[in-house]
DNA sequence: TTTTTTCTACCGGAATACCGGTATTTTTTA
DNA sequence: TAAAAAATACCGGTATTCCGGTAGAAAAAA
């Protein structure tokens, strides 16, 4: 069936979002709004029995790391395009969701038109991205790190060391010598390639590894 | 003239939020959007001019902060609501707007329902929150220390110690005595009562003093 | 079960940050 | 224009972090 409508799947925790979306992509005959929904859990069992062709996808959701969220998708239904329709900026974040099998990755204050033209590019195959995201993406400088991977002891540390907490503060309270804290920080300082601790907090607020 | 519609202006940096906004609202008859701007300079200026009776404004804008910004329309016109809708649930940052004469604070998972309510209820002189809102204003726990103040030196500092930049560093950069970023450092974890840089960049970071 | 990773712990020295002051000049606000 | 705020700069002392190693025990993965 040729003309069959184009299903298009919205998945973000802000109902005005939705709505806004919602109205804008129906007015547009070819595309079909097949469903929204709020949180990971919920899309994910709509996705196991109905069809999307497109699932507009936020990385921020009450449930679920939207990151993650899009490889489950993609492993359940691999036919799917996944357009990731976020606020965050950060150049990690977006090499680590095409990593997991996006179509695309837009920034939230995206113009309407360019939201139409990627969904269009990435039913056709394309891998889009807004204007600002090219930027980030082209961007050559600065020291792109992978995504360090972060041990149990390590994030905890981190957190502690975010709260403005000495190595002995923080050795007393997980009754390790202040040696062993400060042996964890050092190999923090690594990971991250950071100065010092002030750097290393804030690239992992960035990286959103601790808090939320 | 007591049928005449009520005038909504709505501020925020994404396209779709405002074409969502501007929709729904529309669809009401007693609501008109008269204006919806993606900055804070075009808002004060639109406002110097025109009649508002309500503003529906988003804490992160490109060229302003939200909270500083309702103040700055309270000032230009007193008689004007102003709603903040945001997605930044920070007690501190909620209580900043008040005090800066907000009619109220929803974020943006509000739904649509509370969110007609809670124009209604601005406009007839109510400070109105989405539950969300209620219950973080609600909880006494944490020490809320005020947003401290900080100054156009402060916070260029702030910004350069979050890169990891030593005293010095900073002082050659900006060609000062390393003696003077350190008073400013100093001062800065007095404002914010940290017990150092860490937790100072920490908790800007949260109150969003730094970065965007 | 071997191999790898993680967690633990230590040392010494250099660098940096933190604390509690004081004080002059410049800029902004009332 | 007078008063308040911000920006500049200094001192000495202490605390803490940062850096470069090394290394054994425990846990997880291959």
């Amino acid at each position: 069936m040729e003309n069959e409508k184009i299903h298009i799947v919205i998945v973000d925790d802000h109902p005005i979002v939705i709505e806004g979306l919602r109205l804008m992509l129906n007015s547009q005959p070819v595309f079909n709004v097949a469903g929204s929904f709020a949180s990971g859990a919920e899309t994910i069992s709509f996705i196991q029995s109905e069809k999307a062709d497109v699932i507009l996808l936020d990385i921020t959701l009450p449930d679920a790391n939207g990151t993650e969220l899009c490889r489950e998708i993609k492993k359940i239904s691999p036919g799917t395009s996944v357009i990731m329709f976020s606020n965050r900026s950060e150049r990690s974040i977006i090499m680590q969701c095409i990593q997991n099998g996006a179509s695309g990755y837009l920034l939230k204050n995206t113009s309407l038109d360019d939201l139409v033209l990627s969904i269009r590019g990435a039913l056709s195959g394309d891998i889009v991205f807004c204007n600002e995201t090219k930027q980030i993406i082209s961007r050559p400088n600065q020291k792109d790190i992978p995504i360090p991977r972060v041990t149990k002891r390590e994030r905890q540390i981190l957190q502690m060391v975010a709260q403005g907490k000495t190595s002995n503060m923080i050795a007393e309270e997980l009754f390790l010598s202040p040696l062993t804290v400060d042996t964890h920080r050092k190999n923090l300082l690594q990971k991250f390639q950071a100065r010092n601790s002030t750097e290393l907090i804030n690239l992992a607020v960035q990286l959103q590894l601790i808090e939320g």
